[in-house]
DNA sequence: AAGTGGTCTAGACCACCTT
DNA sequence: AGGTGGTCTAGACCACTTC
C-alpha cells in the first residue's frame, strides 16, 4: 500500500535558511544589507548556536550570503562582467536590446598578473590536439577593478613557437595570437568547451572566492585553416564575476 | 613593519579535508568509493563528531563526495553529456579529435515530463526582447537515462502563437521551430547567455542535485532574418551532467 | 570592551540502510 | 541489531571587527 504521504516538517534550520532566502531573492533584503547574526537567531528562534549556524551556512553555501568575521553576515550581490564567444562571426545587432541579462559594460580594463611560462609535458588530450608531446604554457591572471575574475592556462607546440614573443611575458601588440598570424599559423576556427564546477581550494585562493561561488571553466581550442591546433586555453572563471556570451546563425 | 609571514596552521577539519580531496583528485579514491565515515575520522584523528562532519562537509559542498543515509559517504564521478551550441555552423570537423574534455556519447535518447503551458504577463527584459508584454511559456524537464539533467521555460509572444500547436503538449515533428517556420517566423540568429551559480531549492528538488553540485543556466533567445525576437527559453542545467560545446570561426 | 563569526568538544535522539 | 548519516543542545576558547 502506498502511505498518504505525510509531509515531513523540514528541520529548525532548514525552515530558517527558507525564509532568509526568500527575503533575498524577493528582494526585502538587498545588495549588501546584514543578515541576522548567530546571537540574533538563537534568541530569535530559541535555539542553540550551532544550529544558528547550520542555519546561515546553507545561505552561505548556495553563495547568497557573505560571512565576515567579527562583523556579520552580508547578502551577496551579482553583476556580471560580459565576456563574448563568437562575437566577431555576427557584427550586426539583432532586435532591440538583445541582452537578458543585467550586466556591467564591456571592455573594462583589466590588468594581467602572476605570469608564469613554462615548457612543459603535454598532458595526453592536449598532447592530441596540438599534435606535439611538448608544449609551453603561459599561465596568467586577469583582475577587473582589482578583483581577480579569472585565470587562464594557454598551451602552444613546442616547435612551434620556441624562441618567439610567446614564450616571453610581454608578447607584443596583438597579443599571442597576432604573433600566432606571423608565424604563419593564423587561428582561423575556434572550439569553446564550457562546464561548471565548484573551486579547487587553490582556485578559491588565487579567485578570492567566496564559499558557495562555482567556477566556469572554458576550454577554448584555436585551429589553422588547414585543420591545425595551434593554442588550448584553459580558463578558469569566477561564476559570480560573468555571464558569457555566443552570438551565431542557424 | 610586515610582519614575517607565519604560515597559521589550518584547522584540523580542513587539514582532513584537504587529504582526502587529495585522495579524490589523484585517483586514489575512484568513481564510487567509500570514504572513511565519522566515526573512522573520529577514532583515527582522536576528533569530536562534529569536527568530523565539517571535514566531510567540505567535500560534499565542494561537488566531490555524497553522503548516503545509513551508507557512508562517496566519491562522485563526472560524466557529462555535450550539449552543441553552434554546431550546425560548422559542419565540418577541424583537427583530428577536437574534443579536449571527455563526454559521453552525443545523441542519447531523453525524455521529456512535467510540461506546463501556460499564458503569463512577460518580464521585463523578456517582454524587451519578444516586444510583447504577454507571453506563452513552455515549461518542461529533460531526463537522459532516467536521470533528470535539465529544466527549461520557453517563452513566446502571445500573439503569435496563438492557437497554434505551440502552446499545446505535443508540438508536433521538427518541434516549436519547425511549427514557428510554418508561421513565418524561422529562427536565422541566436544568442545564448551562460552562467553558473548554485541552485535554488525548486530546482535542487526537480533535478535531484546532491549538495554541491551548481547548475548552468543558458538564456537562448531566437531572432528572424528580420530581426524579431520569437523566442526566449531558459534552461537549467546540472553542471555535473553537461558539457557545453561552442564552434565559430574567427 | 563588546559583539561577531571560526573552531571544537561531548554528549543526545532520530531515520535510514545493511546484514 | 548495528552502523551510518541527520539534527540538535550546551557549553568552551579564539581571532577579528567595530565602537
Amino acid at each position: 500500500m502506498q502511505q498518504s504521504p505525510v509531509p515531513p516538517e523540514p528541520p529548525i534550520y532548514r525552515r530558517i535558511a527558507d525564509g532568509l532566502r526568500e527575503a533575498i531573492l524577493s528582494g526585502e533584503l538587498r545588495d549588501g544589507d546584514r543578515l541576522p547574526g548567530e546571537n540574533a537567531l538563537m534568541t530569535e528562534y530559541g535555539i542553540a548556536r550551532a544550529t544558528a549556524r547550520q542555519a546561515l551556512s546553507v545561505l552561505i553555501n548556495e553563495g547568497l550570503a557573505v560571512p565576515r568575521r567579527g562583523s556579520g553576515v552580508y547578502v551577496r550581490q551579482f553583476r556580471p562582467l560580459r565576456r563574448h564567444g563568437s562575437r566577431r562571426l555576427s557584427q550586426r545587432r539583432w532586435g532591440r536590446g538583445q541582452a537578458i541579462w543585467d550586466s556591467d559594460t564591456v571592455g573594462r580594463p583589466y590588468t594581467v598578473d602572476e605570469v608564469v611560462i613554462d615548457k612543459e609535458a603535454a598532458e595526453e588530450a592536449v598532447a592530441r590536439v596540438l599534435d606535439s608531446t611538448e608544449v609551453w604554457v603561459r599561465r596568467r591572471r586577469y583582475s577587473v577593478d582589482g578583483r581577480p575574475v579569472q585565470l587562464a592556462v594557454s598551451h602552444f607546440p613546442a616547435a612551434l613557437v620556441e624562441d618567439t614573443p610567446i614564450v616571453r611575458p610581454d608578447t607584443g601588440p596583438g597579443g599571442v595570437y597576432a604573433r600566432l598570424s606571423e608565424l604563419g599559423h593564423t587561428p582561423a576556427h575556434f572550439i569553446e568547451e564550457v562546464r561548471a564546477r565548484m573551486p579547487h581550494p587553490h582556485e578559491t585562493v588565487s579567485l578570492d572566492l567566496p564559499p558557495g561561488t562555482p567556477v566556469i571553466v572554458v576550454c577554448r581550442t584555436a585551429y589553422t585553416a588547414e585543420g591545425r591546433g595551434v593554442e588550448v586555453n584553459e580558463m578558469v572563471l569566477d561564476a559570480a564575476a560573468y555571464v558569457l556570451q555566443y552570438d551565431f546563425d542557424s
